[in-house]
DNA sequence: AAAATCTGATGATAAAAATCAACGGTATTC
DNA sequence: GAATACCGTTGATTTTTATCATCAGATTTT
């Protein structure tokens, strides 16, 4: 489990993982394996862990009055999955993450946390990763305020193809805020062309 | 100019900056004067200063092919201005912003962000600027896709009311990913209750 | 001071998307 | 292997929002 963590942390960093910070990252990190519709997070808990998709995939969504899932993030491999807000903050998460797959993941704490910044090349890897992140979201929230909902799917089936494999339609048609019936026409006036 | 900057910083470290520090920080920041209407950054050049408003209000923006301006932030004292996509990667940017008020800002370069961040209680800064901005930007991305334009609205006005004292209704029309007659419809609406 | 631009409001109409409903095909469950 | 839930599609209708057009007050420019 821990192999692809070490990997996906030397592709980021500048030098490779010393031996002794292959062991930190070995104690720090926790494996855990989340059954599909399993929760790895629940609305009105505080969020303890971040994780590390090692293998499945997962989403995150708040659930309006009515009842309606808003899904506002999907997670595959390699991608680091949790709330921030509720993680840093200690405050009661506003969303829900659940198992879409079968998923094995590694958790770290808060405090554990520390320690993984005490470590340069970890602490870089935290950094470059925020960073990825306010890229995304911004673009993300460009498309939202530009692109009608056309373009906003051509746009995330050509950032994030994989989505489309890993997950059925209306999770995507939430993800891009809007309803199933009209992601399934979209996609079929797409094809038209 | 600076003292702005130290007392922002200051009020997010857990230690107060030293004399060191604060000489350090007077040196690789320089400030600038962007008059109403002048660009801070426009669109196809690479993003080479990251900038602290000290006074004034500047928008961030991209412009679709009907030449049609949509607003993805807006800037006013004391916020990090810049396109973090451009400035990191060197890569030409896709956004423009200009000062919608004549705007004090404290620029700094690439070069400097790693003399910077150098500086323990600098680099915490950035770390927990990042952290900030993911959660808002989460946030954001949440109300777009689970609020319709009233709610949005209504959440806007509570999180940054400045906003609406300082850019006229076009502009937060923008911002909201909806039209200025929408939004003057919206507002008239929330009036009456 | 007159002309031009900017801002916010409102009405009429068009376009986009949501809602409601029904239908087959595919998995899952029992 | 029958029953049930899930998934994607399509149609009819309603709701939301955009577009187009006009107008009046305020501000800026010349």
């Amino acid at each position: 489990m821990h192999e692809t963590l070490i990997q996906h942390i030397n592709s980021h960093a500048s030098t490779p993982l010393t031996e002794s910070d292959i062991d930190i990252v070995k104690n720090i990190f926790t494996p855990r394996r989340i059954r599909k519709r399993q929760y790895f997070l629940q609305e009105g808990d505080v969020c303890k862990y971040m994780g590390f998709v090692v293998k499945g995939a997962m989403r995150q969504y708040s659930v309006d009055d009515k009842g309606t899932e808003h899904i506002v993030r999907l997670y595959i491999e390699n991608w680091w999955a949790g709330d921030r807000e509720s993680f840093v903050m200690l405050t009661p998460s506003n969303y829900n993450i659940d198992a879409w797959e079968d998923t094995d993941i590694l958790t770290i704490t808060q405090t554990n946390v520390a320690v993984f910044k005490s470590i340069p090349a970890l602490n870089e890897l935290s950094s470059s990763l925020d960073e990825k992140h306010a890229i995304a979201f911004l673009k993300r929230i460009n498309a939202s305020i530009s692109l009608p909902a056309e373009e906003r799917y051509a746009e995330l089936a050509k950032t994030y193809p994989e989505f489309l494999q890993r997950f059925p339609q209306h999770i995507i048609a939430s993800y891009l805020g809007i309803t199933k019936e009209t992601l399934s026409r979209v996609r079929s006036h797409a094809l038209k062309k």
